[in-house]
DNA sequence: GCATATTATCCGGATACACGGATATAAGCA
DNA sequence: TGCTTATATCCGTGTATCCGGATAATATGC
């Protein structure tokens, strides 16, 4: 009962367009919380709260860095959760949404390298 | 941001821990309402309830033959689906209440099978 | 047509979650 | 210490979902 409430509760962070959005911008490798609100253009509270339900959910992974916190997908997670993420993120790249989210990520990427915020 | 929009709701099929139990039960095989009723000890209500989200999600198909409507897992659904309905049972499988609802399902199914809904 | 069995839908109330502005926390720097 | 930036949490409001008894729909047999 009790695992199986868990299990449960792990596919309700998937359950909304936010986050697999996010998901799919982290398939580009680690990404602080500033890179994500520039690309989903979301107000920085909304992809916070989003970010922390992604973690407690065993998704994603946080680590600070100054004033930054960069996240990345979580590959140590439970096995069901790691091939789920091994196929997830590469089947939702082919949606329309994510395309054009990956697209403005790189060119975030690229115009952002220079500034503060480098990843390390 | 359609199919994106699909995609979670797809997930929220399975975001419920009685939806779960059910996928676990149909990897039995086929089985009718009033066999998972008997088993999950929910109102026939419920049960249909689900069913019916889990139909509506790609996850199911149903098929009717006189009064039972017969519910498998959906070997035809999308790609993804597929990939994960080939992997989740299985996994789900090992958790505390689907061993459970698994010998309660072996258990009913022998006592019914010389009653009226027999499958076929 | 009528009674019965199986399944689906309706309905009101309770609960859970999303949103986003406002605020708090954490870290770095002068 | 005080200021700035990045991130997290708080809070009220609106929306979505769950539950399960009551009721409707569907199919069978007399």
């Amino acid at each position: 009962m009790l695992y199986m409430k868990q299990t449960a509760q792990s596919f309700k962070a998937l359950v909304d367009e936010t986050r697999l959005r996010i998901l799919v911008l982290l398939t580009e490798g680690e990404l602080c919380v500033c890179d994500m609100v520039a690309v989903l253009e979301l107000p920085q509270s909304t992809v916070s709260r989003h970010l922390s339900y992604l973690k407690n959910a065993g998704w994603v992974t946080d680590r600070r860095q100054g004033l930054w916190v960069h996240y990345q997908l979580n590959k140590a997670g439970s096995p069901f959760q790691g091939s789920l993420l091994s196929n997830l993120p590469r089947q939702l790249a082919g949606l329309s949404q994510a395309g054009e989210d990956l697209d403005k990520l790189k060119r975030h990427l690229q115009t952002r390298t220079k500034s503060a915020c480098a990843g390390n």
